[in-house]
DNA sequence: CTATCATATGTAATATTATAACAAGTCAAG
DNA sequence: CTTGACTTGTTATAATATTACATATGATAG
């Protein structure tokens, strides 16, 4: 997996925002297209939003700032967009938070690790094929077999961590 | 990790859920006691049942069957006697499926891993040492700091596995 | 013993997260 | 254009979880 290394990189460091918004932007795009989805307004929107915070965003916090921008008041329209976006892999789903954080690595064969910040909430996705392999091969020894694993940490990235 | 193999004996076999059950009903006493917290009757009880469940049953099924037996009716008994068995270890959270599971293995180092099956909803722990510790030397490549990880899979156990 | 204090239980009220059901609008294909 | 699939929006409701407060229980210092 060569991907691993890089997808690391740039985790938890200082970066431009805009830059690398742009980029999941535009993959995104293609990646709608092969899928023969439409990125539509909302949707996007709802990526965008997601890639500025550059953290978990919960369901209701996302339909607040998409209804000031003139979308839909009700659940569904946040709901909807997210389930959208998680389904094309450009969104994932935090459990532990019941939140959603924009995958900064999409199309890259992902189902990342996620390291959540309990001091500042940022969220970074970490390779996780080797912890995955070794899930795996654990629960192969009871029998069961695996279809889907999450892989959620909680503790503190670098920034918080000099700060305690 | 000496325990581990243990663990994954009896994760799916067939077994005798009255023995295994006071096994660990008469460890979480002792558990508790060494806290010195207190078993009190909702809290044995609501043990009991998701040990005889033997898989995960959310905090308002668990409440049913509480109040059914003469305990409180409202949210709040339920969500205490598991945030104190859970803070005992002697309960799972898994966030996956906003439900809670008895630990099997309680006292013995654990922070498993939770295998969910799709079919039959059972829930078993599986050893996550190795997960664990590949997933925090990704995570240490970024200079985070764990200090807590959720590994859930989801799948099919060996008997539903069988059917399908 | 019993007064006291921390802990535990119970309830009502409310907050948060998520889905179901349906009407109206959009858009590409024929 | 018109059909048909999809998308958006709304209302209503379900499912999950917490706050606040009153009462009860149990251990223990006096």
């Amino acid at each position: 997996m060569g991907g691993d290394a890089d997808q690391t990189d740039m985790a938890f460091a200082e970066h431009n925002h805009a830059a690398c918004s742009g980029d999941v932007l535009a993959e995104a795009e293609r990646i709608a297209r092969a899928r023969g989805a439409r990125l539509t307004p909302v949707r996007r929107r709802t990526l965008e939003i997601l890639l500025e915070a550059h953290r978990a965003l919960g369901a209701y916090d996302m339909l607040a700032r998409l209804a000031a921008e003139g979308f839909g008041t009700q659940p569904p329209v946040a709901y909807r967009a997210l389930e959208f976006l998680v389904d094309l892999g450009l969104v994932h789903r935090i459990n532990r938070l019941n939140a959603f954080a924009a995958c900064m690595h999409p199309g890259q064969a992902h189902n990342p690790a996620f390291l959540i910040c309990r001091s500042c909430n940022l969220v970074a996705e970490a390779p996780a094929t080797a912890a995955r392999a070794a899930l795996e091969s654990a629960a192969e020894a009871t029998g069961f077999r695996v279809e889907f694993a999450s892989l959620e940490a909680v503790g503190l990235c670098p920034a918080c961590a000099v700060s305690a």
